[in-house]
DNA sequence: GTCTATATTGGGATAGAC
DNA sequence: GTCTATCCCAATATAGAC
């Protein structure tokens, strides 16, 4: 289906990379549904017919398009997990660190980070496959590190707290700079803070009563 | 436009709940893009020129759609609100309570908040306009109120946790089951976990230096 | 208020020449 | 590998009869 997978250029002029980079950017304005195969082959200042010839398919288009992307954040973040190798509540800020940095700052990060937000948020139909075959391996091995350090935690509230901070995560990269909630950051302060709010998420803190009594 | 905005029910018979209900499962299951105004139609039992005569069009559903649930969940909020008059690092639980308590039990509850995880993270060319317009007014207040908490914080790191929050909430919303995060729960565990997730993210604590250390 | 029928545009995919 | 041309179907919206 696709003759040439290795060493794809992320900047160059041929025909795939051109496709790959003019359906990211549709991707991440519109989503799936809403971009269509015909806008992004002009985008891309390609024939129509090219994306049927390389990829197969407007699915395959995104698929490529998400596994260029995601991979080397993927890999990266395992490779800091390993390192990461004590454990205990103090392993938490170094586990979400090794979770968070890669998406902030590896190479081509700018568009990365709105791609993994938005492909985290698309209707399940669209990209449930392309989700469960990127991320399950990533998230397991994090659910399970972070749960190591929590021992006497309950796995499904380690595991749901994880999810909050892939939903802050995501909601982070999908609207950089938002109208509703005022001034933009910089990337390295929008990464400083989430990992700092995540990490104070996940410690083991009393439960407040007085929250409870709030009840209407 | 609508020549009987009032007094729409939920689950009645005639025709424009019946495309209200209908559009409201395309949206959350689809997204704006991927659903289609026939699929609405059929779903609904009603014909195709009913939606243009009830809603003059395709987005004027949706804007009906949003607004039929997220107006009482927005009132909610801001009634709760207005009850919490204490200040300080304390009112910060009962805030964020009076801000997520409504999402997880205002009536029609499933529905409404799938919808908002949806509407939350859709394309910003498709809600923008509907996103300020329902919402820009409560995170506004919501926002100054947790300021107030902090009274020597960075207004915009305040309004930026906000948005963790925002983030957290509108990914749980939107994959109340998702085979990455292991086993479902129920709506009263995953709202008291979020709350406690999002007031300890809140909370003031010394910047961890060794998280600092692990920058590679 | 409802429906049939249709106008008009755009969708994804591909056959086949070069 | 690329392009033209086209197939077939789906999209939203609306006119006009009832």
């Amino acid at each position: 289906m696709n003759p040439k997978p290795e060493n794809i250029a992320c900047d160059s002029n041929d025909t795939q990379a051109r496709l790959l980079n003019a359906a990211e950017s549709l991707f991440i304005d519109a989503g799936y549904a809403g971009m269509s195969a015909r806008a992004i082959a002009q985008t891309a200042g390609v024939n129509i017919a090219a994306m049927g010839y390389h990829f197969g398919s407007k699915h395959g288009l995104l698929e490529a398009v998400l596994i260029r992307r995601v991979a080397p954040i993927n890999d990266a973040r395992l490779r800091r997990l390993a390192r990461v190798c004590e454990r205990g509540p103090d392993a938490i800020g170094a586990i979400l660190h090794a979770f968070l940095w890669p998406v902030f700052y590896t190479e081509n990060e700018a568009p990365a980070r709105r791609l993994m937000g938005r492909v985290m948020t698309e209707p399940a139909d669209v990209v449930e496959p392309l989700l469960d075959l990127v991320f399950s391996d990533v998230i397991e091995q994090f659910v399970a590190a972070v749960a190591a350090c929590f021992p006497n935690e309950d796995k499904g509230l380690i595991a749901q707290k994880f999810s909050f901070v892939v939903g802050a995560l995501s909601f982070t990269l999908l609207r950089p700079s938002s109208p509703l909630f005022g001034s933009v950051t910089t990337t390295d302060v929008s990464f400083k803070r989430l990992l700092k709010f995540s990490v104070d998420g996940f410690q083991i803190t009393p439960t407040n009563r007085s929250i409870e009594k709030d009840i209407l």
